[in-house]
DNA sequence: TGAATTGTTATCGT
DNA sequence: AACGATAACAATTC
């Protein structure tokens, strides 16, 4: 499931094939998704340069020459891939021609991806929390964040209003590295706490990036964070810590995994 | 076969 | 009424 890394990782990825080319040709066959509807979005990025590709959240945004935006959201099980002649993909949703002669595809197999253009980040995106890797992410906003809640740490985690590209993997392992239960409600966090959830946050996105993400299941190929998990997937496996068998367990309607002796309520 | 997966939206309950 | 929790939903794989 694509989340920070993996989606850094795609971006790192496709950039130099994408930046700088120009979008001779666009088409979609799937219009669900789209915004505005897949001719209307062709005719607004056909003849557009893409100057660069960034990242914000899970959201993947060309910025294109007119100061617009095309943004990209993988979802569950959205991929690119670069046309590969010859060879058909059952899963191709949309198509990009680039003046350099290359096809990118959109595969998705759930189809849950969305392709969306607009003319600025926010109407792409949403309202989105800070960017756990920018220098705007600080102990204090974290605290701030936290204090206008009466929701626990999971469910808050996972709401891409308060933090920007946590999904379900990162959160347990963030919690599980700063010895905090995913129930604990988040504005009970004392200064300690919050300095090592702040801390764990950003090691764990870093390392899913120093690994290229995690390869989890057919979804996403490539990486290699899974063999890094100390709680995510690893249920009655022994704690890395204490060797205590990590536990799996349902919070805010998603499989949740933690080490009950490192993480305490 | 049903559980799992994301993020949005709708709905229910306190 | 406002907030939080819960459910439904999109579609597919194993």
């Amino acid at each position: 499931m694509p989340e920070l890394p993996e989606v850094e990782t795609v971006i790192r990825s496709v950039r130099p094939r994408i930046e700088g080319r120009e979008i001779r040709d666009y088409r979609s066959r799937w219009a669900k998704n789209s915004t505005p509807a897949p001719a209307r979005l062709r005719d607004r990025i056909v003849g557009r340069r893409v100057k660069k590709l960034t990242r914000r959240g899970k959201h993947i945004l060309w910025h294109l020459d007119d100061d617009t935006f095309l943004g990209v959201h993988l979802r569950m099980s959205g991929r690119f891939e670069w046309r590969t002649p010859g060879t058909a993909n059952r899963w191709a949703r949309a198509w990009w021609d680039f003046d350099s002669g290359d096809r990118l595809l959109f595969c998705d197999a759930r189809k849950f991806g969305t392709i969306r253009h607009a003319s600025t980040i926010a109407d792409i995106t949403g309202p989105l929390g800070v960017e756990p890797l920018s220098r705007g992410f600080t102990v204090r906003s974290l605290q701030s964040a936290f204090a206008e809640t009466g929701r626990a740490l999971k469910p808050t985690l996972l709401d891409q209003r308060t933090i920007a590209g946590l999904g379900n993997i990162y959160v347990d392992e963030a919690l599980f590295a700063a010895g905090l239960h995913p129930l604990r409600a988040a504005h009970t966090l004392g200064l300690n706490e919050l300095t090592r959830l702040h801390a764990a946050i950003r090691e764990v996105l870093r390392a899913g990036i120093r690994n290229n993400g995690a390869s989890i299941d057919w979804v996403y190929p490539g990486g290699s964070m899974q063999d890094a998990f100390r709680v995510y997937g690893r249920a009655d496996q022994p704690c890395k810590i204490c060797d205590t068998p990590i536990v799996a367990l349902r919070v805010a309607q998603r499989g949740t995994h933690i080490c009950p002796a490192c993480q305490r309520t």
